[in-house]
DNA sequence: AAGTGGTCTAGACCACCCT
DNA sequence: GGGTGGTCTAGACCACTTT
C-alpha cells in the first residue's frame, strides 16, 4: 500500500510532512532520477492540501537540489550530482562552540604600517597609506589551530581597542565603530602548504596541509573594510558537503 | 525619495522585484544588521501586493542568508558571518565547461582486486571481496588536474565498458546498470599534499598542496556503489563563497 | 484543448512576543 | 490585546508544452 497520509495532529506543517514523504521516495528509488513525479495538483487531492502547500512542499526539495520543475511540462527528479556538492566553512569560533572545544585568541601583533601594494590594491586604497596590520592565532582546547592575518584602513580617530582585538571574531572588531558594520564578504578558498614561520605558530612541521580561505570584507556601500587570509590546519579541520535534511 | 514603486509592466515578478529593492537597502546601509524590516502587511500595503507576495519576496533573502524571521516579533537583518561562509565546489567537467576548456579522461587502470579493509569498510562488504578498482587522471587542455580513484563492488554479470569508463563523470559510470543509479552522495574535503606518486601523475612536484574530495556514493536504499577520492591541483583550483544574487 | 508549473490574491487561523 | 511571522485555503490568470 502506498496510501500516506498526512498526521493532522502531529505539530509538524502538513507541507514538510509531504516534502519528508517525496524525499522518502526518491531516496527508496520508487521516484528514479529522470522521473516527474505528480502534478501539484494531483498531490493537493491525494494528500487532501490545497495547491500552493503542495506546492511549498515541492519548492523544499527543489531547493535542496532533489527536484526541477519545468513550466508546462512537470516536476522531474534530478540526476544528482555526485561528484561535486556544497560545503559548509563555518565561522571559527561556532564550529569550536558546536564541538564544545573552549577557544581563546592570542594576539601576535597589531601595527600600523604602509600598505604594501597588494593590501593597497585589495582595500582600493593608495599605496604608502596607514594600514592596520593584525596577526591572530585562533586557539581551541590550548592548540593553535589557524593563523589570522588581516589588514583594514587605518582611522587615526577611532582607535581600536586591545580587548576587541584579543576575542572575538571579525565582526566583532567593529563594536566600536557602528558606520563600518560588514554587509557582505568575498571569500576565496584555497589549498596551500605551511611556510616555516606558519608552521612554527601553529605547532606544525613546515610543508603541513592547510586551507586558507582569502577575505574581503565589505561594509555599506561597497566599502572595503578588511582584507585577510585565514590559514586552517589540514590536519584539523575538514568539511563535509551539506546533506539533505531528515 | 524612498518611494520605490513595482514596474508592473516588466516581466520580472514582483516578488522578484520587491526581494531586490529590500536587498539594495541592505547593501547600500539604509538597513542595518539587526535592524527590523517593515513587517509583511506594511510591504504588501506600501508595494500594492498581497501579503503573500510580499512574503515570498522576504523569504528569498532569508535563504540567501540576509534576513530571519522571528515569529511574533518581526524579521531581522542579519549580521553577516564574514568568517566563514558556502562554497560550492562543482563536478569537474561542469567546472571546465563553463570556462570553455576542453576536457579528456585518461584512464590509468582497471583492475578487478580483493578488497582491502578500508575499502571493504567504506563500501560495507566483505574484506576480500571483488571489487573494481578505477585510476583516471582528468585533464583540461591537455594538462593533467584532476586525479580520481574509486572502488566500486564488482559484479560479475555487469561489465563495465571502457567506453563508460574513459568518459564522462561518475554519474554516466552506471548508464549500463539502471539500478544502481547514484542517489546521493557524502563528500569530505580535505587540505593534502601529493605524494611522489601522485604527483608524478599530475606533472606537479611532490609537496605541493591539494584539495582531496572524497567520495561516498549511494544509489537507492542506502546501497553504497562507489567509494573514492579525488584529487584537485592545489595550483589550479580555488573557490569562491556563493555570493548574493544580484 | 488540456495539462502543467509560475505567479498572485484576499482572505483565514494560529503561536508567539510585547506592552 | 494588538502586532508579528508561520501556515493554509480556494480560488484566479498566465506562459508554456503536449496531445
Amino acid at each position: 500500500m502506498d496510501e500516506e497520509r498526512l498526521d493532522t495532529e502531529a505539530f509538524t506543517p502538513a507541507y514538510y510532512q509531504l516534502a519528508r514523504i517525496l524525499r522518502g521516495k526518491i531516496m527508496a528509488g520508487e521516484l528514479q532520477p529522470g522521473d516527474r513525479i505528480p502534478s501539484e495538483e494531483a498531490l493537493a487531492t491525494k494528500y487532501g492540501l490545497s495547491r500552493m502547500t503542495a506546492r511549498k512542499a515541492i519548492s523544499l526539495l527543489v531547493d535542496e537540489g532533489l527536484l526541477r520543475g519545468e513550466r508546462g511540462r512537470g516536476t522531474f527528479v534530478i540526476e544528482p550530482k555526485v561528484d561535486g556538492g556544497v560545503f559548509l566553512i563555518p565561522d571559527f569560533h561556532e564550529e569550536m562552540r558546536t564541538q564544545g572545544v573552549s577557544t581563546h585568541v592570542r594576539l601576535l601583533a597589531v601595527k600600523v604600517v604602509k600598505a604594501g601594494k597588494v593590501p593597497a590594491q585589495k582595500l582600493g586604497i593608495r599605496r604608502g597609506k596607514q594600514v592596520l596590520y593584525l596577526e591572530r592565532v585562533l586557539e581551541g582546547d590550548g592548540e593553535p589551530l589557524v593563523l589570522d592575518r588581516k589588514y583594514m584602513p587605518y582611522e587615526k580617530d577611532q582607535p581600536l581597542l586591545e580587548a576587541e582585538l584579543g576575542h572575538g571574531s571579525t565582526t566583532e572588531l567593529f563594536s566600536s565603530r557602528p558606520g563600518l558594520k560588514p554587509v557582505r564578504a568575498e571569500l576565496t578558498l584555497t589549498a596551500t602548504v605551511l611556510t616555516a614561520g606558519e608552521a612554527e605558530l601553529l605547532g606544525r612541521k613546515a610543508g603541513s596541509p592547510a586551507f586558507c580561505m582569502e577575505q574581503l570584507i565589505f561594509a555599506a556601500n561597497d566599502l572595503r573594510v578588511i582584507w585577510g587570509w585565514m590559514i586552517y590546519r589540514g590536519d584539523k579541520f575538514s568539511f563535509s558537503s551539506l546533506s539533505r535534511p531528515l
